[in-house]
DNA sequence: TCCATAACTTGACACCGTCAAGATACGAAA
DNA sequence: TTTCGTATCTTGACGGTGTCAAGTTATGGA
């Protein structure tokens, strides 16, 4: 027998995923009001209910997207993260690379996931992604933490730099981008944190 | 004559601003899914096109409930800071609690506007307001901008500071408040922002 | 008095999310 | 091999929504 309740019929599972490929589409070429359960539901080429069995409602399907997504973001971090040497300030500079390099090439994403769009929180997909995403940022900070202070200051102060810039990078805010382009502008935003390194 | 093309009938212009309370109300009471140009009209007591008329479509809508939040957003700022005293660091803290009171007491506008919604970007209510709360911040960050800088760095520093922690503190990510409140630990926060004004 | 027009209504249309009910196909059981 | 249970998907319906076209009403000016 198969170990579990997996799904067996038609499309094996498939489906489930090309349904949240096309919301992924949808939301990339329309924005968030273009995306539908309806049109997700043409797109894979089944019914208009389909999509409603799968992910229960909207909600659900919204649901499953941030979560797609926000595996994704932390790929991209973990990937930037590799690639620096192990200073903790080169690994600062690489999850912002990171976080930065996600926000520009996947902007409608980006806005997505931190637009305050009503999703199911108590989803562990979606729960498991975006804590796996922070505990990046939470990794990262580790080596800035002073021994008798809260780890939250020191992330509140990454977090915060790196999303408040890539939000006004993404919506055009930030005219004149430093010579050499945004990321050495960000590192001398950077550079104005009172961050150093224990130890 | 009238000078210009001004309203002048049946409810003289009132009907306008009724509508735009009506999906303010909306926003705080159901989030952003939960209006609608018919509940507007319904709430109002107006046919469900009306609002179609006086707005043009729904994205007209938005933008007039972004404008008006925009402008309250100003006040919560000009009103911290004419209850402060003078002096640089003191008023870059006071937009900082307006910033933060308002993110508070209007949770969902505050999502609304910062949340990449379709919006008429042209409207000029919509740019004005905008324009005048970034130019409060802009006016407050003037003393610690360096004589040969980019007035660019400083602003983003302090926008980003404050902005990432107003998402985090309406979106429940800041668990444990400082002795003292929230303002207290962005105080916390804030000295350790490389900032000195100049001479 | 008449008229142009702003302000609003009515009615229609396509699209949407959601639910109930039915169809289908496959693994397991006999 | 036949039967059966169930996961998967379809069909059809319902009320709600944005938007548009056309009609109505009221008012200020000619």
């Amino acid at each position: 027998m198969t170990d579990s309740a997996k799904p067996t019929r038609k499309r094996d599972g498939r489906l489930r995923e090309d349904l949240i490929d096309a919301g992924v589409a949808l939301l990339r070429d329309r924005g968030a009001d273009g995306m539908s359960l309806r049109e997700c539901a043409a797109i894979a080429g089944v019914s208009h209910a389909s999509p409603g069995y799968h992910f229960g409602n909207l909600k659900g399907l919204k649901t499953a997207i941030a979560a797609r997504a926000f595996r994704l973001f932390g790929d991209f971090m973990l990937e930037f993260l590799a690639k620096a040497d192990s200073a903790p300030k080169s690994q600062i500079l690489a999850i912002s690379e990171g976080y930065l390099a996600f926000a520009e090439s996947h902007k409608e994403l980006f806005l997505f996931m931190f637009s305050g769009q009503e999703l199911d929180q108590t989803d562990p997909d979606l729960s498991a992604m975006s804590e796996r995403a922070y505990q990046i940022l939470r990794d990262t900070c580790a080596p800035f933490v002073k021994p008798d202070s809260d780890p939250e200051t020191v992330e509140i102060l990454v977090w915060s730099l790196v999303h408040g810039y890539a939000q006004l990078m993404i919506t055009g805010k930030i005219s004149k981008a430093s010579p050499g382009g945004k990321v050495p502008a960000y590192k001398f935003l950077l550079d104005h944190l009172d961050l150093c390194p224990r130890g």
